[in-house]
Order: structure tokens, then C-alpha cells, then sequence
DNA sequence: ACGGTTGGTACA
DNA sequence: TTGTACCAA
């Protein structure tokens, strides 16, 4: 539960942008006749016709829903088009979409401080933009004509002479008189109804939005008008938004903890929880998440939008349902090796594309034993240092499931540890790698060793020869991405990179672009920084030019991941690098060993002793003390 | 014992 | 720190 912090009085301006059943979408930029077309993507197709994961407005109003199978769907909409998602080594392959998600956050990052929160939704920080604007260019002088702007939701706003709804909201966006915290929300509505077209116009893609006071009003306001809309959180309307809203719609409130209000509480609304004071609901959930119910009742929420552009960790597994529960060591080892190879891949496209390492490798898994009484005990995820290549993982993470069956399985059964099946099955596997850490410098064309598979290598090495190296595309695309770069910085991308082109391209552009409102005095967004050093950029991008000059593909991004700015590698790494242990450097490519050790200082070596220094050391049994 | 897969956070 | 649990979509 995030700690609540109602000291920041709240009169931010943030944004959620949430994409509008956003697999569909990117299914339907690749197929075009889908459009408009009632569809849904379907994950595997074996078993019901498979599992929906996504399903597009027109499918919806037959009452397609995502938890249906794919055969459940066909029932209730005969003329439904199923697309399955993309499988590689015999499990479900998200790249594609994680790729269009990138592209999504790469445009919304312009606006201001920039928050990955998934695949498909973002929050943004509006509040230097939205100031800017009031100061320079308010609402109620240059009168907002903008179609999408004035589309949007007013939550409370009433249209009591009956005129035009446009008309209506654009007098609430103009009101000379309005609170000023009123003002910025109407400079944050127009900012968020410009850089959703500028989405549409370089992705195909739609969005909706919420524009509040904090993340959680934000995000509740997102999902209130889709596809394709936006609504806006007036503080004068929380009162009334929350008085009536289920408990459960709440973010957070919607699992267990939303359940416990219910059921021992007698909480069914929001505005329920008002009765409670603060230290009747510390006693029951703890003194934060107390804390927090009692500010989230009066919509008050302090969490900032964090500036993270990238995921901070990489997953893959795979679930074995019912009859496919894995029953033998082999097939354990078989679908470990699969899911190593795919993660190992990720992790290579992230260290070409953002010069991040990941330091740990865990592994999850779920599991039952059909005979055994002891039926409580879930299988224990263990971890380890991560060793970079497939073959190397592929060990670990075989190591890592031996030892946590072991222990889930107790002492007495270790016999059974041999290829026969004593009972346990696995219905679940997955393999994550965590603790991300950015490194500068790694000159961009340094051949990686990816491991023991020859295709993949012989593939990999043929995509970091064109893209990743000479060709102009690849520049092109870190023009896309990259702000101003630190000169002196670890310059690796200054070599390629055409900055002559950029001041070639100042000329004067269209009058009123609001990108130009984005100002720099958040620190913590080196981001922003750049955008705002960059004004003259900034406005080509939003203006279109670089679109026009080269439109962006799919193919323009390598795999589902965005690149960081060359500023924000910098940030990291000055605070980051000395928790650079020697040994995980030690298990990096060969080839970067040396890069990352230049840079490393003195060593400081500190925490590779508990276990003992040999990745041995973490797959035997876990002593007790 | 099946919406799957992927991610985030809080806490002991 | 590691491992667990919960949450979301």
C-alpha cells in the first residue's frame, strides 16, 4: 500500500492515459480490415477456443467479455474475429505489444514527468506544463477551438441553459473567474487532448484519459468515458464522485482489502469510510495503509508519478492447467529452458537498447501434491545472482527449482527427486529478472554473446549489425527518443548521431503548439530537463514534421522497449554504481566486463560474502541456524 | 484445478 | 535481503 503524504496539498495536475483494449488495437494496426470489425485477441486456441485477453468496443456490445473463452465469445457474437496473440517457444509472445507500448510512452513522455505503470497505461505529471500555459497562453484568452478538448467529461459540470455541450464545456474551460487549481486543470485537459491526437497521429492508436488532482482520481477517471475520451476531476466534484462509488472501484480496494472494508467494516462506498477516524483504520489495516484509507476517502492521495520510462523487471512463464500439470523433472527442465531463452533475449534487447544489466534471477513456481495431506505450503521462489546466456541461466534456474523442491517437498521426500513423479505436479513456471541496474558507455556496437544457441545468436548478431550499429535508421530512432546529450558523457551515441540535422531543423513552425508550455524545474525528471532545453525540438515532434519526414513503424523499435535519455543514465548511475557488486559483473558478457569495470570505482566490495562467493552457493538447501 | 502473463508494491 | 502476499489488467 503506498504510504499516503497528505502534507502535498494536491494541486498537481496529473494525467492517466489508459489505452482503449489496447492488444486489439495493435492487432487491428497490423490487419487493417479488423477495423471496426467486433474482435478480441485469444491467447492459445487449444483449449475453448482460448482465453481472451482483450476485447474491442464493437465485441463488447454483444457482451463479449475478457473472461470468456474464445467458443463462450462466438456464442454471444458469431461474427466475432478471434486473433491470437504471437506464440514462440511454445508459450504466448507479448513483444509485439510491449514494442506499441513503448511507442505510446516515447510520444507522452514529451508533455512532462512520465510514468510507465503498464503495458498500456501511463501517468503523466502536467503541472509545470499546465502553469506554463495559465501564465503565458490561458484558456480564457486564446480560447481552446480544439475539437478533442472540448469533448471532454467535466465530472459536475451541469449544462443548465441547454446550449451546445461543446459549447458548455468550453465556457467551463474559459471561465474567467474559476479557481486557479480549476484553471490548471483546463490547461492540463487541453495539454492531454493534444498529445492524445499527437498518439493517434503517430501510432493509430486511441486512448482515454483522466485529468485530476493526484494519480488515484486520475486513474478513476480514466476508465469513466472510453474509447476515446477524457474527463476531467474538478476538486468540486470529488465530494459527490466518492460519496457513491462502489469501494471496490477504488484502486487498490479492489481485492482483499476492498472485501475486509465490505464485510467488517459495512463499508460499500467510498464515502462510507468517511465515519471512521484515522485511528479506527490503523488499528484494523496498520498504521499506513490506515492512513491511507482515511486520506483516499477524501480523495486526497500523495503519490508522485515516478519519471520511469522503463519496466523495472523481466518476466516469463507459463502456466500448465489441469491434465498439462508437468509431472516429470524433464518437462521441468524442458519448459525452464524455453522460458530462459526467451527472458535471456529480453534481456539482451535491454541491454542493447537502454545499457541496463538486471542482477537477479528468480524463480516462481506453482505446484500441488496430489496425494499429500500437507496441502498448504506453496512452492518458495528462490534467487540468485543472474548469470547472463541462455545456457547459464538455463542452469541456475534448474538449480533454483531443485532447491525450492526440495523444500517443498520436505526432507523425507528427496528420494523422489529423481525424473519419476512422486506426486508433485507443477502447473505454473516462470522465470523473472530483477534489480535493474543503467550502465553507461557500452560503445553500441559491441558484439554480445548470447549464448549457446547458434540460431539465436546468428540471429541476434544479423539485428545489432542493422539496427543497432551503422545503419541510419538506428540514429534516426535515438533521435526519436534522446533528448540533448550530456557532452562528455560516456558519448557512445554521439557518434552516430546527426545533431547538425536538428538545428538544420529550427525553423519557425506552427504558432500554437502547447508542447511549447513545458518548462524545467522538476529535477527529478532529468526528462523534462531535456525536452525543455529542447523547445525547438520538441515543437518539430509535436508539430508533426518528424512524422512527416519519417513515420514511425512498428519495426522502428527493436523489442518493446523504450530507450532512456542519456541524461537519466547519468542520474542513475551516479548514485547507482556502487552497489555494483564485482560478481555480477563478473557474469556479464565477456565482451562488456571491462566497459562496466572502467567505470566502476575502487571497488567496494561488500555482500557476495553470506552466501560464499560461488553461485553454487544458493542452490543448496537453506541451512537453519 | 485454469481468464494467462506480466508487472508492481508492501511487509516481515 | 530474500521471500511472501497482494493487486491490476
Amino acid at each position: 500500500m503506498p504510504v499516503a503524504r497528505p502534507e502535498s496539498s494536491d494541486s498537481r495536475i496529473i494525467a492517466h492515459v489508459d489505452m482503449d483494449c489496447f492488444y486489439v488495437q495493435v492487432e487491428q494496426r497490423k490487419l487493417p480490415y479488423l477495423r471496426g470489425l467486433p474482435t478480441a485477441v485469444v491467447q492459445y486456441n487449444e483449449w475453448k477456443g482460448g482465453a481472451l485477453i482483450a476485447v474491442s468496443y464493437e465485441a463488447r456490445t454483444y457482451g463479449v467479455k475478457r473472461s470468456m473463452r474464445g467458443h463462450e465469445a462466438k456464442e454471444v457474437c458469431p461474427e466475432i474475429q478471434l486473433v491470437q496473440v504471437p506464440v514462440a517457444r511454445g508459450k504466448a509472445d507479448l513483444n509485439t505489444y510491449r514494442t506499441a507500448g513503448s511507442e505510446v510512452v516515447s510520444i507522452l513522455a514529451r508533455t512532462g514527468r512520465c510514468e510507465r505503470a503498464s503495458i498500456d497505461e501511463v501517468y503523466l505529471d502536467l503541472t509545470d506544463a499546465a502553469e506554463k500555459m495559465l501564465a503565458e497562453a490561458p484558456p480564457e484568452i486564446f480560447e481552446p477551438v480544439d475539437d478533442e478538448t472540448l469533448k471532454s467529461h467535466i465530472l459536475g459540470l451541469t449544462n443548465e441553459r441547454g446550449i451546445d455541450d461543446k459549447e458548455n464545456v468550453r465556457e467551463w474551460l474559459c471561465r474567467k473567474n474559476a479557481d486557479h487549481r480549476d484553471k490548471l486543470l483546463a490547461c492540463g485537459a487541453i495539454i492531454v487532448a493534444e498529445v492524445r491526437m499527437q498518439v493517434l497521429k503517430e501510432t493509430k492508436f486511441t486512448c482515454s484519459a483522466g485529468i485530476a488532482h493526484n494519480k488515484i482520481l486520475a486513474k478513476l477517471a480514466s476508465c469513466m468515458n472510453k474509447p476515446a475520451q477524457q474527463t476531467v476531476v474538478p476538486l468540486s466534484s470529488v465530494k459527490g464522485l466518492l460519496d457513491s462509488l462502489p469501494i471496490k472501484k477504488m484502486k487498490q480496494l479492489g481485492g482483499k482489502l476492498g472485501s475486509s472494508l465490505q464485510s467488517d467494516l459495512g463499508v460499500k462506498t467510498v464515502g462510507d469510510l468517511l465515519q471512521f477516524p484515522e485511528e479506527k483504520l490503523q488499528e484494523h489495516y496498520g498504521v499506513n495503509t490506515g492512513t491511507w484509507l482515511w486520506n483516499i476517502a477524501r480523495g486526497v492521495s500523495g503519490e508522485e508519478v515516478q519519471g520511469r520510462l522503463l519496466p523495472k523487471s523481466h518476466g516469463s512463464g507459463k502456466s500448465f492447467a489441469g491434465p498439462r500439470a508437468l509431472k516429470t523433472f524433464a518437462s521441468v527442465e524442458h519448459w525452464l529452458n524455453e522460458l530462459c531463452e526467451e527472458l535471456n533475449e529480453r534481456l539482451h534487447s535491454d541491454l542493447d537498447q537502454n545499457k541496463r544489466i538486471v542482477r537477479t534471477l528468480t524463480l516462481h513456481a506453482t505446484a500441488y501434491k496430489s496425494c499429500d495431506s500437507d496441502a498448504q505450503k506453496n512452492f518458495p521462489s528462490k534467487s540468485c545472482p543472474l548469470r547472463y546466456g541462455a545456457a547459464k541461466m538455463q542452469e541456475d534456474a534448474l538449480n533454483l527449482f531443485q532447491a525450492g523442491l526440495r523444500e517443498y517437498l520436505g526432507t523425507y521426500n528427496t528420494r523422489a527427486l529423481g525424473s519419476q513423479n512422486n506426486g508433485w505436479r507443477i502447473t505454473g513456471l516462470s522465470v523473472s529478472a530483477s534489480k535493474i541496474v543503467e550502465i553507461p558507455s557500452i560503445p553500441c556496437c559491441l558484439p554480445l554473446d548470447r549464448g549457446q544457441d547458434d540460431i539465436t545468436q546468428e540471429a541476434y548478431l544479423s539485428t545489432l549489425g542493422t539496427e543497432s550499429c551503422s545503419g541510419i535508421n538506428k540514429s534516426e530512432e535515438h533521435e526519436v527518443f534522446h533528448g540533448e546529450e550530456t557532452t562528455g558523457q560516456c558519448g557512445m551515441s554521439s557518434l552516430n548521431r546527426p545533431e547538425q540535422k536538428r538545428k538544420a531543423m529550427k525553423e519557425k513552425l506552427g504558432t500554437r503548439s502547447i508542447l511549447k508550455f513545458f518548462k524545467k524545474t522538476d529535477p527529478s525528471c532529468s526528462s523534462i530537463k531535456e525536452h525543455a532545453d529542447n523547445l525547438q525540438n520538441v515543437e518539430l515532434a509535436s508539430t508533426g514534421v518528424r512524422l512527416t519526414e519519417r513515420p514511425i513503424e512498428v519495426s522502428d523499435i527493436n523489442n518493446g522497449q523504450c530507450t532512456l535519455t542519456q541524461s537519466e543514465h547519468k542520474e542513475a548511475w551516479s548514485y547507482k554504481i556502487d552497489e555494483i557488486d564485482s560478481s555480477v559483473v563478473d557474469e556479464l558478457p565477456p565482451e562488456i566486463q571491462e566497459e562496466v569495470r572502467l567505470c566502476l570505482r575502487p571497488q567496494k566490495r561488500s555482500n557476495i560474502a553470506k552466501r560464499g562467493s560461488s553461485i553454487a552457493d544458493y542452490f543448496l538447501p537453506t541451512r537453519k541456524t
